[in-house]
RNA sequence: GCGCCUAUAGCUCAAUUGGAUAGAGCAACGGACUUCUAAUCCGUAGGUUGCAGGUUCGACUCCUGCUAGGCGUGCCA
C-alpha cells in the first residue's frame, strides 16, 4: 500500500506541477496529497481530497481543480491507474489495476512473518515503562490492562523499526513498602495469639498478608520475636517484596509478558543518584527551605503550588528518586522514553515532566500515557471497588481464573489481552467479567482465531486431496475475479499502514479491530466460494495463495498482540 | 475550587487522526449445515454523535460555554 501510494503521490504530484507551469493552477507550490482508504469500492482504491485543499488558494470551484489534475494524468503513460474519477464535492478516486492487488499478495507471500513491518524507526531505542505497580500485593485489572497495552506497544515499535524495551520500575521503598513491613507484622503477631491489634491507618488489609503472616508462623514459629520491633518490620518487609514480586512476576508470565529489564527504587535511592539531582536542583535555585523541608518550585514551571522533595524528616518524597530514575534512564541512552501511568497517577504526570524538564532533558524526551480506570461491572451493572487498601479487590489472577474455567487456561489469557486491548487507552473500561465468561465462545478473539483455524484447514484438506501449492510465479493471479477477493486483497494491503500508525499513534487497540474486519471479509468469503476445487485448479492455486496471505496476516496480527495462532480449533 | 479523562444504536465500543451515505459486536427477529470446521454465514430492525454556539468547501473529530459521570488534587507511591 505504502509503495501504491508512493506512485500514485508522484503521479499526482507531476499532473499538478504541470498544471501550474501552464498557468492552470495558480499556486505557490505544490501541496502534499492527501490519502484516505476508500471505504466502498465504488470510490475507486485510493482517494484524495487535494482538490478540495486548494479550492481557496487557486479560487477556483474544487470540481474544477480535480479535472484540471486529471486532465494532466496521462493514463497510458501510467497503466497502474486503471481511471480516475471525480466524485461528490471533488474528490479524485483512483481505480487502480489488478496488478498492485497481485503485488500486495507477492510481498506477503515473499515476506511472511515480516509482512507489516518495516525501518520506520531506524532503530532508535525506547524504554517503555509500565505497570510498576507497589509490591505490596498482587496485580489488580488495571495493571493487566497496563501489561497488555505496554507489551504490545513494544511489539509495535519493534515491528516498525525501533529498538524497543519493557520496563518494570519497582517500588521498593519508601512509605508503602514500610506499611507492607508493619501489615506483615501484625498479622504475624495475631497469628502468634496476640490480640487488640489493628492494621495502621493506610496499611494492607488484604487476605494475602494474613496468608503470608500464617506462612512464617507454621516453617518459623515465634521465632522473629526475638528481634526488636523495627528489625522485625524491616525483615517482614524485604521478605514480603520479594514473595510478592515474585508472585507478581508469576501473574505476568502467564499472562505473557515479560519484562527486559526490572528496576529497583531502593537500588536508585542508594545509588547517589537522587543527591546529585538535589545539589544540581539546588545550584540552579529550584529549592528553598520551609517549615522544616526543603520545596522545589514547581510553580516556575506552571503548576499552582510547589512541592516538597526532602521531609523534614531528612527522607526524599518520591519525587527525588524518580527524576534520578528518569535521569538514569536517559543516562542509559534511550532517544524516548514512554511511561505508561495509572488513572491514579495522572496528578503525577505534570510534575514528573517538570522534574524531567529541570533536569535540562528535551520536553518530548519524556511522553506519559495514562492508561484508564477499568470498572468490573457485575451483570447488574453495580461496579465492584477495587481499592487496594481496602483489601477487596479483583486480581489479574482472578480475572483469568474465571475466565479459564469457562474456557481454558490458553483462551483465558487470549479473551483477557484482547478486552483490555480493544479499547482506546484514555476511555474508561467497563469489564463486565460474567458477560466475558458467559459470552466467552462468541467473543471476538474466538472470531478471528477461527478465522486463522479455517485457513489452516483448508491447506491440511488440500495436503490430504494432494493438491500441491504450486510456487507463486506458475499461479496466474488473474484468476482472482470476486469482489470478494479484491476487498480482501485490499484489506490485507492496508496491514503495514495500521501497524505503523498504531506505533506512532500509541494505539493498540486498532490491531485487534484490523485483525475483527480483515476475519469478517474472510468468513462470509469462505462461506460464499469454495477454494479447493478439482475441476478449476487454476482458480483453487490463485485461492490458496489468498488464503495464504489471510493466515500469514492472521498470525502476524495476533503475534502482535500476544493472543495465540490456533491452527484448529 | 482547579486539573485530567469520558459522553456516538437498547448495551459495550469503532470511525484511516478534518473527508463522501457515522460502522462492528452483543441483545431482538427471520433464514442457511449431504460442502475446505455452523466458534460460521445471509437478511431485518436500530442514530438530532450529551446540549448551545463558533471555525471552513466539509466537524463525531478542532475552539468557546454549558450539563452529566469518573479520577486526581499528600511532607503516600
Amino acid at each position: 500500500m505504502d509503495g501504491i501510494k508512493e506512485e500514485i503521490n508522484n503521479i499526482l504530484e507531476g499532473a499538478i506541477r504541470k498544471a501550474i507551469e501552464i498557468g492552470e493552477l495558480q499556486i505557490s507550490e505544490v501541496p502534499t496529497i492527501p490519502f484516505s482508504p476508500t471505504k466502498t469500492p465504488e470510490h475507486g482504491d485510493l482517494a484524495t481530497p487535494v482538490a478540495l485543499g486548494l479550492a481557496k488558494q487557486a479560487k477556483l470551484p474544487p470540481k474544477q481543480i480535480a479535472e484540471t489534475i486529471k486532465k494532466h494524468v496521462d493514463l497510458d503513460e501510467h497503466p497502474i491507474i486503471r481511471n480516475i474519477e471525480i466524485a461528490g464535492p471533488g474528490f479524485l478516486n483512483v481505480y487502480l489495476s489488478n496488478d498492485w492487488l497481485f503485488d500486495t499478495l507477492q510481498a506477503i507471500y515473499e515476506l511472511e512473518e515480516n509482512y507489516g513491518t518495516c525501518n520506520k524507526g531506524m532503530g532508535e531505542r525506547i524504554q517503555i515503562e509500565f505497570v510498576s505497580a507497589n509490591p505490596t500485593g498482587p496485580l489488580n485489572i488495571v495493571s493487566g490492562r497496563a501489561a497488555a497495552v505496554g507489551d504490545t506497544l513494544v511489539n509495535l515499535f519493534n515491528a516498525v523499526g525501533y529498538d524497543a524495551i519493557r520496563e518494570y520500575y519497582v517500588n521498593d521503598a519508601g512509605g508503602q513498602v514500610e506499611k507492607l513491613g508493619e501489615s506483615i507484622d501484625i498479622r504475624y503477631r495475631q497469628a502468634l495469639g496476640e490480640e487488640k491489634l489493628e492494621i495502621p491507618e493506610g496499611g494492607y488489609q488484604g487476605d494475602y498478608v494474613q496468608e503470608f503472616a500464617e506462612a512464617i508462623v507454621d516453617e518459623n514459629g515465634d521465632d522473629h520475636l526475638k528481634l526488636s520491633q523495627d528489625e522485625r518490620i524491616a525483615y517482614f518487609r524485604d521478605i514480603g517484596i520479594e514473595y510478592l514480586l515474585g508472585q507478581q512476576k508469576v501473574s505476568l508470565e502467564r499472562f505473557r509478558v515479560c519484562f527486559d529489564v526490572w528496576s529497583s527504587e531502593k537500588a536508585i535511592r542508594e545509588s547517589g543518584k537522587p543527591d546529585e539531582i538535589i545539589e544540581m536542583f539546588r545550584e540552579k535555585k529550584y529549592l528553598y527551605e520551609a517549615d522544616g523541608a526543603t520545596w522545589f518550585r514547581m510553580t516556575d514551571f506552571g503548576d499552582d503550588k510547589d512541592c516538597v522533595v526532602i521531609r523534614t524528616n531528612g527522607e526524599y518524597t518520591y519525587f527525588v528518586p524518580d527524576a534520578a530514575y528518569h535521569r538514569d534512564k536517559y543516562d542509559r541512552g534511550f532517544h524516548k522514553v514512554i511511561d505508561l501511568f495509572g488513572p491514579d497517577h495522572q496528578g503525577h504526570v505534570f510534575r514528573l515532566k517538570n522534574f524531567v524538564k529541570a533536569l535540562g532533558l528535551e520536553d518530548d524526551w519524556l511522553e506519559v500515557d495514562i492508561i484508564q480506570q477499568v470498572n468490573l461491572v457485575d451483570s447488574d451493572g453495580t461496579r465492584l471497588d477495587m481499592s487496594k487498601r481496602s483489601g477487596q479487590f479483583f486480581t489479574l489472577d482472578s480475572l483469568i481464573d474465571e475466565l479459564a474455567d469457562a474456557v481454558g487456561e490458553q483462551f483465558a489469557v487470549d479473551v483477557a489481552r484482547y478486552f483490555f486491548l480493544m479499547r482506546a487507552n484514555n476511555t474508561h473500561l467497563d469489564f463486565n467479567v460474567e458477560l466475558a465468561i458467559t459470552q466467552a465462545n462468541e467473543n471476538p478473539v474466538f472470531y478471528i482465531q477461527y478465522a486463522h483455524a479455517r485457513c489452516c484447514s483448508i491447506f491440511q484438506q488440500a495436503k490430504e486431496q494432494q493438491i500441491k501449492l504450486r510456487s507463486l510465479d506458475d499461479i496466474d493471479l488473474e484468476y482472482l475475479t470476486e469482489p470478494s477477493e479484491h476487498e480482501l486483497i485490499r484489506k490485507l494491503a492496508e496491514y503495514p499502514s495500521i501497524v505503523l500508525s498504531s506505533a506512532e499513534g500509541r494505539e493498540a487497540h486498532r490491531i485487534p479491530h484490523y485483525l475483527h474486519e480483515l476475519s469478517g471479509l474472510f468468513h462470509p468469503f469462505y462461506n460464499q466460494h469454495r477454494v479447493l476445487d478439482t475441476d478449476n485448479m487454476d482458480r483453487t492455486q490463485a485461492r490458496l495463495i489468498l488464503i495464504q496471505s489471510v493466515q500469514t496476516v492472521l498470525a502476524n496480527g495476533l503475534r502482535l498482540i500476544g493472543i495465540s495462532v490456533p491452527e484448529s480449533m
